[in-house]
DNA sequence: GGTGCTCCTGCACGTATGTTCATTGACAGT
DNA sequence: ACTGTCAATGAACATACGTGCAGGAGCACC
């Protein structure tokens, strides 16, 4: 008996793909398959489930528009922003919190992000969640740039920063743009030459032109404390002048007021952050918050229009809309 | 104990929305769902049925694009239109054939039609299949459009055609155009002059303006005799007229050669159908064969022009450039 | 307040699906 | 040719899922 078999280099993919259409377009059974494909019905499961991991498959959940939730839409009215409430259990975790919304978004993602475009990207523990998750989806010509510097006192940051960007980059077949620079200058000068270092300047302008940005929201003050605060980024003086300055938050290691401003923080002039004009500047501005300890920061980020789109969890929602008025 | 379930209308669709949320975005168990919304897990099963169902959750299937199946490939290269093979196995009966390529179509066609957007579907066994299969998907300010009479010697065909079109109109909540007028008409100038009418005329100029076709292929002379031929629409001397005049098919009661040519076909001046210039000022025109008996047919509706996306089942692809260069 | 009706629920069961494990065959290095 | 590595397979098992069924809540009609 003469194999036919010619194991071709994308073989699988094409298997995966009439399997999927049989499953998902004809509903057939496992079994019906893999009696068509001449295989056990084990390796079906299997083949499935590389098509969805793989996003041969695409599931989405389309709200019919007339019915957004109560959350979301009030949200939309009270400060104009696009909100995807995640529903979570009260009674989750903090943590549980977090990687139910990453994997939430994660799983959106795609939907905003396809061929031709660039994606800015922040890092911290939402980033990091978020980018574990991401599932496959192929773009071509497309680009994921890092939004701010990781380095701090005790290494380049490269390694954390480049692991996030690349499961984004590898998720989404992008090209992946890192910014090797220190989250914090120590001396604003010091930034001031770099940004007109030529290597410095083409990426600062891919910034400037992404049509997507991706960020979690830091918030120095609360019990919580993100990965900025505790990884040694800042020493004591630089916290100091930080509660001096009334701040309440950072988006990408920028901070801003409650009221959204930024005037006169002294730190932003030493971050390597994008300032906010440059964020404004960008058509699709995702936040992604859980936990309501961040809700400071989160009424600044919105005050300093700084999102368009913003994913929390449940119970953070409801926080945010018991707040007083803004 | 206070229940404050207050059963609002649409507050079934609110649970199935969160329920497909924590299913497919966050891949919980229905056990894990149930517990979360304070019901059973069957409750659940049910819930995410019924999102399913309403197209809630929408499952597409996207070929990366660099690897569309070699059929599809070919067809596009020698056709010129964007083909969809459904994978069936090739002992399918020809009624499984139909049943399973019109499944398919019918959970894709969702990706072609939106709000403010006008459908134009013919009748016939295919679409009456599809129809049986459309699922939900909710629209704004669209149409469904007849796109030929039903009426003949025996019936207006109004309960046949309102049946397809009615299943179509719900599932998109669209609103539906009736052609209450015979198949073929006895004598031409009837014809001509209602279709001076202004009523008959409105609807013409619905059609004109449709933004997607929909039909399948009528092949008088194969087998398989389509229901056009099979219901009383055409007598002896018809018949005849057709088979001297070369006729290989017809869509939506317009007949066409082998080369795709219309001129001369007597018939046609009797037809309820669109002209086939109507047919191709629509941006898409999508048609739908299953077996391999309308391959006379599906080749000159090809040479005519009248397609842009043809789904067919495996076999008949393979058939499709197994036949001679054209 | 009954009666019939429909719709919804949770249980229990059988089936469909995911996953572990031992086996196999292909391949590269020696 | 031997051997270790690796990916892929199907059998067997454990789990998750769909659905028929009986009971109960709501509601209209007498």
């Amino acid at each position: 008996m003469s194999h036919a078999d010619d194991a071709s280099p994308s073989d699988r993919t094409r298997d995966a793909l009439t399997a999927a259409h049989l499953y998902y377009m004809q509903d057939l059974t496992m079994d019906a398959i893999a009696h068509e494909l001449h295989t056990s019905r084990s390796s079906v499961s299997r083949l499935l489930s590389h098509a969805r991991a793989s996003g041969l498959v695409d599931i989405q959940i389309r709200s019919p528009l007339d019915a957004p939730s109560r959350l979301e839409k009030e949200i939309l009215d009270r400060f104009h922003v696009t909100a995807h409430v995640v529903p979570v259990p009260d009674n989750a975790s903090d943590v549980d919190r977090l990687e139910r919304v990453a994997l939430s978004v994660a799983r959106i993602l795609g939907q905003y992000f396809d061929s031709n475009m660039t994606l800015g990207v922040a890092w911290g523990s939402t980033m990091n969640a978020i980018s574990r998750h991401v599932t496959l989806k192929a773009t071509h010509n497309s680009q994921i740039v890092q939004l701010n510097g990781a380095g701090n006192m005790r290494t380049t940051g490269l390694a954390y920063a480049s692991e996030i960007l690349g499961r984004f980059g590898t998720a989404f077949g992008a090209h992946v743009q890192q910014f090797p620079v220190p989250a914090f200058f120590d001396d604003p000068a010091t930034k001031q030459a770099l940004w007109r270092e030529r290597s410095v300047s083409r990426l600062l302008e891919i910034q400037g032109r992404m049509n997507v940005a991706l960020f979690g929201l830091g918030s120095p003050f609360s019990e919580v404390t993100s990965h900025v605060y505790a990884g040694g980024y800042l020493d004591e003086a630089d916290y100091a002048s930080l509660s001096d300055a009334g701040v309440v938050g950072d988006v990408a290691t920028v901070f801003f007021r409650a009221d959204g401003s930024t005037d006169g923080i002294a730190l932003n002039e030493r971050s390597s952050g994008p300032e906010f004009a440059v964020l404004r500047r960008t058509p699709r501005r995702i936040c992604v918050v859980s936990g309501s300890s961040k809700l400071p920061s989160l009424h600044g980020a919105l005050r300093a229009d700084l999102i368009t789109d913003l994913f929390l969890d449940e119970g953070t929602a409801r926080a945010l809309l018991e707040s007083p008025l803004s």
